[in-house]
DNA sequence: GTGAAAGCGCTAACAC
DNA sequence: GTGTTAGCGCTTTCAC
């Protein structure tokens, strides 16, 4: 049962595995055709379609979808970039986009850049070699290098998770700005005097940060500040506290760039005997699976991620098809839950 | 600057980006010199590495990967199956798994199948097709169908977070009835009396239970048992605490089967005004980030969840390499690790 | 509705 | 060390 019958050739390598060819031939059809009865039914006949079925059927024959993107451009690959998929901020907006992606047959492939810049060229490359239908980032493209790279190899790009006016292509996020404002004003309609924040050191946290001090300086109200480094943890969360306590120990509003940093304050606040939110209103970001059962529940600011990640997927499944995309900026928004600890 | 000057032929499609081609001929040398002095830089003269290198340099060209794949039969690609990574459980073994394979020039594909096994034979079937060098699963296969269809393909497969006495290929994990009757001792000694367990309704914790509820009755010991639905939620464990305290209100011990459930028990506990550790002991399973700061600081069994997604990424690529695999069952073990809440 | 021919971009095999 | 040739497994184009 070697290649064709025909005479002896050149060996060759090849994974042994089943290919249309010989669904093909055992369908008594040719190629072409089992290839359409696998991707479009509905051009061939009722007849040909039962003999390639059951052809697959009893040779177990799987499409070798590489070989399928190489002939057509297309890969039906889409690739992810996160700073780090532990941060659990990103964790819906990849879980999304994993299912989003799967029920339109794209697979997600994942890259972690850290929270560097040079890291994030190194993996463009690693990416674009794998000719993706489109590529999500978390986050703005800053690296003009990164910039230009991704124009250049003329794959769809969906930045996430940020707004900006000069988007690379499509854009799912929400103003990091208007966060910081909205949180000010929050605490300010509660009444609270003196706040503070504790922001990882990420460039989209010290945004908010920066928007939460402008807005807080122009109500009046000081803002004492604690940087921790990116991801944020728990334990940062504690320390955090305890730095804030001893620069100002009357500050009686926290603003945490993650839950779990919020998480991190409100431990620390119990174990020192800090009353939440009676004497210090604890505010997240992130809405996490576990903030609205905590005690006290986590006021927190809600970002959908999951819708985030459905959008990236729409957009690229969309483009992949040759839709028209008429507006390729999409701000999901973002809402403050009010619970109990604040 | 059409095909290459050759006389006009049927027009084809093609990605317009930069080829291997277009490289070599800027270089001067044919293309499989251009394409070994990038792949084994060894094997050309200096001459010849400087003029592709400048080449390269000046067309920005990236390599297809997904052609030299399907020419040389290994895609590089290695796919990742598991539950949902919102189970923070996984999230280290995905990290690992991801940078140690890039660090190798691998991709991870990753799918999710829910904790349905039917979804796990339809990802099953996407994986395959993109010919992956390897598929890292997380548990055991189980389905028949998925098993053949697995070894049918001949794909390096390895199974993790489980031991199995007939691994289909390879296997990294640990013993989960090892880890019950290990909580259970380590209880005992403690000197608590009417034991306790939540546990998710997945396998893998039911296995633990199991064991748990066996060595527990060997030493005479009363176990209360609630269920709850995997993925584990914080929420759940606060329900599951008031449930096990109004079957039987005088436990004074409660295995969790993840932390985050355990922390769920100790915030339920909290609100409860229940002592922990004084009236209840509390273990947790997978010893996250979290856990060393939350307060009480949360005893727990510690799985090495990045030790796994390694070994698992070296078993991978030592196969993808040609490298013989002398033992290819790892068991990385588990500690318990105690602090305050038991 | 079906098929023949060509070729996507790359690398293994075999010369020289 | 370098080049020629063939072909990985599929889908596009064009013809019937």
């Amino acid at each position: 049962m070697s290649a064709s019958g025909s005479p002896t050739r050149r060996p060759r390598r090849g994974s042994g595995a089943v290919t249309l060819h010989d669904v093909a031939k055992l369908a008594g059809v040719a190629p072409i055709t089992a290839s359409r009865a696998l991707s479009k039914p509905s051009q061939v006949s009722a007849d040909v379609l039962r003999k390639v079925t059951e052809a697959v059927n009893r040779t177990g024959y799987v499409r070798n979808v590489l070989a399928g993107g190489l002939a057509s451009a297309r890969s039906r690959l889409v690739a992810a970039v996160v700073p780090t998929i532990s941060g659990p901020v990103f964790l819906q907006t990849v879980q999304a986009l994993t299912d989003a992606l799967a029920e339109h047959g794209y697979q997600l492939m994942l890259g972690q850049s850290g929270y560097v810049d040079s890291r994030e060229d190194a993996l463009l490359d690693a990416i674009i070699g794998r000719r993706p239908d489109g590529i999500v980032l978390t986050g703005i493209m800053h690296s003009a290098e990164g910039r230009k790279r991704l124009m250049a190899a003329g794959i769809p790009v969906v930045e996430t998770w940020d707004l900006t006016p000069t988007p690379l292509d499509m854009l799912v996020g929400f103003s990091h700005g208007d966060v910081g404002r909205a949180v000010v004003e929050f605490l300010r309609r509660k009444g609270r005097k003196s706040l503070s924040i504790v922001a990882g050191d990420d460039e989209r946290s010290v945004r908010r940060l920066k928007a939460f001090q402008e807005a807080a300086a122009a109500a009046g109200l000081p803002v004492t500040v604690v940087y921790v480094p990116a991801p944020t943890t728990l334990k940062s969360g504690r320390s955090a506290l305890r730095q804030l306590l001893e620069q100002r120990p009357d500050i009686d509003a926290v603003f945490c760039s993650s839950d779990l940093l919020a998480l991190g304050v409100m431990t620390e606040a119990q174990v020192g005997g800090v009353r939440v939110p009676e004497q210090l209103a604890v505010v997240g970001f992130g809405d996490l699976e576990f903030s609205a059962d905590l005690h006290p529940a986590l006021t927190t600011v809600r970002i959908d991620g999951t819708a985030i990640g459905r959008q990236a997927a729409q957009f690229i499944v969309d483009r992949a098809e040759g839709r028209e995309i008429v507006e390729s900026v999409v701000d999901v928004g973002f809402s403050i839950v009010e619970r109990e600890s604040a």
